[in-house]
DNA sequence: CCGTATCCGTAATGATACTG
DNA sequence: CAGTATCATTACGGATACGG
């Protein structure tokens, strides 16, 4: 589906598929429960492992470490151990992590203007 | 929407509660896998459900109704019934609906920021 | 045309206990 | 501290058939 509804400036067809396919990229890279919540705790600087079960609530070791996981593979943080006892691990954005924030204020910014919305018609 | 680490003590920030609400509502309003494909597909205008079936891949009539509900509920889309034989009945993004392209492409954004940066490291 | 009803398999997450 | 291991549960989505 290529259309373009092509209005004065360009910039339009979402559907075309190299747009889709970076959607789905990035629908892929926050996708589950725990992702965004260890993003935006992780855009105010680097955390250690326990620092980011205190920082998000309810979230258990088991999925922080799977989500931290993926994030890793995903070049969206970096890991790194430092040869203390007990061990210390660092986790810290990478520069792709920290532009996730502009996403993360796109999506602040649409959920206040649509509750708003919902609102002013109830 | 600034992150301004530096109110005295007090960390305001993206965990502001007020933000990660509205970024759960976001999230809740996007979520499944049909959500977007519809929501794109009616970025070009009113459809109806069949048009909808043939512009999405793959999509089951049971996946598209239930997604379409939770859209409506959301006040995402409006669903328009017509009284003819048989029934027309066309999907039509709200403001708020429309509103989601934005954040779509900031998706679209950083996916290919994302992916340039991955590749050049590799 | 516009959906609904059932059934079923898998994926995602939770709870809890445990290890180096 | 920084995780794993195991088991239970729930959410999600596909397949198929049918109804107004």
């Amino acid at each position: 589906m290529d259309t373009s509804t092509t209005n004065g400036n360009e910039k339009v067809q979402i559907c075309s598929s190299e747009f889709v396919v970076a959607v789905r990229d990035t629908l892929n890279v926050i996708r589950g429960k725990w992702k965004l919540p260890i993003i935006g705790s992780l855009c105010y600087g680097k955390k250690r492992f326990k620092d980011l079960e205190n920082d998000i609530p309810k979230i258990t070791p088991r999925m922080l470490s799977k989500e931290l996981k993926e994030l890793e593979l995903n070049s969206i943080v970096t890991r790194t151990v430092y040869d203390t006892t007990p061990v210390t691990v660092e986790y810290e954005l990478t520069p792709s992590g920290r532009k996730i924030r502009e996403l993360l204020d796109a999506m602040v910014k649409w959920g206040l203007q649509h509750r708003e919305a919902v609102m002013s018609t109830e």
